[in-house]
RNA sequence: GGGACCGUAGUUCAACUGGUUAGAGCACCGCCCUGUCACGGCGGAAGUUGCGGGUUCGAAUCCCGUCGGUCCCGCCA
């Protein structure tokens, strides 16, 4: 149809006739001459008409409209000099069109303007319902060329090192723990269900028994959760496993893996090896599992210094076997006013929120302190100098403090560290000189305590192994349920980016370690049964990971949301606004799988 | 399940502590314009202020409800 696109044309075409198609993207009509911006996939390039080529092709020309696609046959010429439009890559050229084709109209007042040029804040609602539309302004469709190029390096990579990709199953069976799924019914055996996989984990750990030794995979995955800017239903990971592996081997493996990505990618050389922090080191030192390292404001235990001093809550944290954890914000003094970290303030709230009590602060002045009577009256000279040498603390900054539960403290503390950090631009996204702070998170503890339901539930997943010695038998059961796991994230600037763990490859491990968690004989063999039977047929020693391939290519091209990344995105609800699912089914398809649905209308 | 913010023309925004006929840019329609490139000039059409109710002499504005959207908490092994 066409026998160039713009982008390909420079100053060896003047005086080729070409063919063309695209896109008007803007007209300056001058009543005597017509300009048009043409856009096709590759770039842009102007047309001129002229009346004297014909009053036909000068009358259709007048018609044409932004949008409206076209076919365009013509002489390539040099601009003027004085009218080269430098801000295009063919700015010295333009095409004098001599045969002009509609290939299709367009209707009027389109949902949002679509050339770059007229870009505007369009809200999101409206990208999403005609996302066509938003493709064809060309930033989404530079984003997808992204991410793709990243799979194109990860492919390449993964199969120089003798990766095999499989797919594997999108109807498989649903399984307790985890996330919800996501239940598709079974015409043929009535009243049963499907469940779209959250995560391949059990197939590629079956893959490993079957010898495949190196698997990956560019796996969509489900799970039935309230979402967020950076969680969509469906999702892409990442998604590995090996045989014969030790958690040190694939750590370093991926961590080549990612630094191949930014290299290819972005061209970013990241030399040194990324940090590694044990995942209580993480909770003591920032409150949370996924630090953002991008800048300091560490959380201090100050609960020997302040646990005595008489000041009720301080006492009562510490005797209640709780915290008194701190943040030293560096000139906080004069950044943060009194008001935005007393009750009713901002930071406060955040506190607050995240299931404190309160906040306490102490601003360091003149090698005194300012803070309230009651923490004031009780320091002694002794206690300040220990309290300012523990925090690193200076005159001009300010200390906020936490006291209570371990667990809200480090919360809390956590989320007003990351707040205080966005309000006072301690991170710059948009810089140049962008940080790339990775982070390796080891050693998770196998098991968490569920409050609510008084039992444990695994940190991670039920198939990471424990770091035990297996040949002490006696004790494992007590061992295991305080152990650590052979698990490990990948943390970037504060984001999880993936995670993963060596498996349980032997039956009797795996047996227990579900029965920790609650599982029942029956519901092992009835949920598990085909895991435990593998295992007992020679499964290797195997491990792997998956990257969150959403957010990995979210943070590359710096958006706000996967939805960026991602061609047909969902919204907050789960719902498509372009083809309206989910949505209604009709009766005799209900029929069929002997469904009725009960909800009053 | 909960919290916060938002919803005004096709679109992006404006409209003061409630005030008289809800404005502007772009897009759209008509006329003019031969070197523009965010072309320009003149004119025009375009609104159930998401929807429903309430307060008030008077509501885009205040209140309640509801629908839709975004962000967050819970949730996401």
């Amino acid at each position: 149809m066409r026998n160039k696109i713009c982008n390909d044309l420079n100053n060896s075409d003047i005086g080729q006739s070409v063919d063309l198609c695209g896109w008007v993207d803007r007209r300056r009509d001058h009543g005597g001459v017509i300009f048009l911006d043409l856009r096709d996939h590759s770039g842009f390039l102007q047309l001129t008409f002229n009346p004297e080529d014909g009053t036909d092709l000068f009358n259709t020309a007048e018609k044409l409209r932004n949008e409206t696609v076209i076919f365009v046959r013509g002489v390539i010429n040099k601009r003027p000099e004085e009218s080269i439009n430098n801000n295009i890559s063919t700015g010295s050229l333009e095409l004098n069109v001599k045969e002009l084709k509609i290939l299709n109209e367009v209707k009027n007042n389109l949902p949002f303007p679509v050339s770059i040029h007229d870009y505007e804040n369009t809200k999101e609602e409206l990208r999403i319902k005609y996302r066509y539309l938003d493709l064809r302004r060309g930033k989404l469709i530079q984003n997808l060329k992204t991410r793709h190029n990243i799979l194109k390096v990860v492919r390449q990579y993964l199969d120089q090192h003798e990766f095999t990709e499989v797919e594997t199953p999108l109807l498989t069976k649903s399984t307790p723990e985890g996330a919800r799924d996501f239940l598709v019914p079974s015409r043929i055996s009535k009243g049963d269900f499907f469940a779209l996989p959250q995560s391949p984990q059990l197939f590629k750990q079956l893959l490993m028994v079957g010898g495949l030794n190196n698997y990956y995979q560019i796996a969509k995955c489900f799970r039935d959760e309230d979402l967020r800017a950076d969680r969509q239903p469906e999702f892409t990971q990442l998604d590995m496993e090996m045989s014969f592996i030790t958690e040190e081997e694939i750590i370093n493996f991926n961590e080549q893996l990612i630094k191949k990505i930014w290299k290819e990618i972005l061209n970013i050389n990241l030399k040194e090896d990324f940090p590694r922090m044990t995942w209580q080191e993480a909770i003591d030192n920032y409150g949370t599992d996924r630090p953002d390292t991008r800048y300091e404001m560490t959380l201090k235990d100050v609960g020997n210094i302040l646990g005595n001093i008489g000041f009720n809550i301080f006492t009562k944290a510490i005797k209640s076997g709780g915290s008194i954890k701190c943040i030293n914000v560096k000139g906080g003094n004069t950044s943060i006013s009194n008001v935005r970290i007393k009750p009713g303030g901002d930071i406060f709230q955040v506190a607050q929120d995240a299931g404190a009590g309160g906040l306490a602060f102490i601003r360091v002045k003149d090698n005194d302190i300012d803070t309230i009577g009651a923490i004031k009256n009780n320091l002694d000279e002794s206690l300040i100098k220990q309290l300012l040498q523990k925090t690193n603390a200076e005159e001009g900054d300010l200390i906020l403090l936490g006291a209570g539960k371990t667990e809200i403290v480090n919360q809390s503390l956590d989320r007003v560290r990351q707040y205080i950090a966005k309000e006072l631009h301690l991170v710059d996204d948009v810089s140049a000189n962008k940080k790339w702070n990775f982070l390796w998170i080891t050693d998770f503890p196998m098991f968490a305590k569920n409050e609510e339901e008084n039992r444990l539930e695994a940190l991670h997943h039920p198939f990471c192994a424990p770091k035990l010695d297996l040949n002490k038998k006696e004790s494992l059961q007590n061992d295991l349920e305080i152990s650590t796991a052979k698990a490990y994230d990948l943390v970037l600037n504060g984001l999880e980016i993936g995670g993963g763990s060596i498996r349980i490859h032997q039956s009797e491990l795996q047996k227990k370690v579900l029965k920790t968690v609650g599982l029942s004989n029956e519901e092992i063999e009835e949920k598990f049964g085909f895991l435990i039977e593998a295992l007992e047929m020679g499964a290797p020693p195997h491990g792997g990971i998956a990257f969150g391939l959403d957010r990995i290519v979210m943070l590359i091209i710096g958006a706000d949301s996967i939805r960026e990344t991602i061609a047909f995105p969902k919204n907050q609800q789960a719902k498509c606004l372009m083809t309206k699912a989910p949505s209604n089914v009709a009766k005799s398809q209900l029929k069929e799988l002997d469904i009725e649905i009960t909800i009053d209308e």
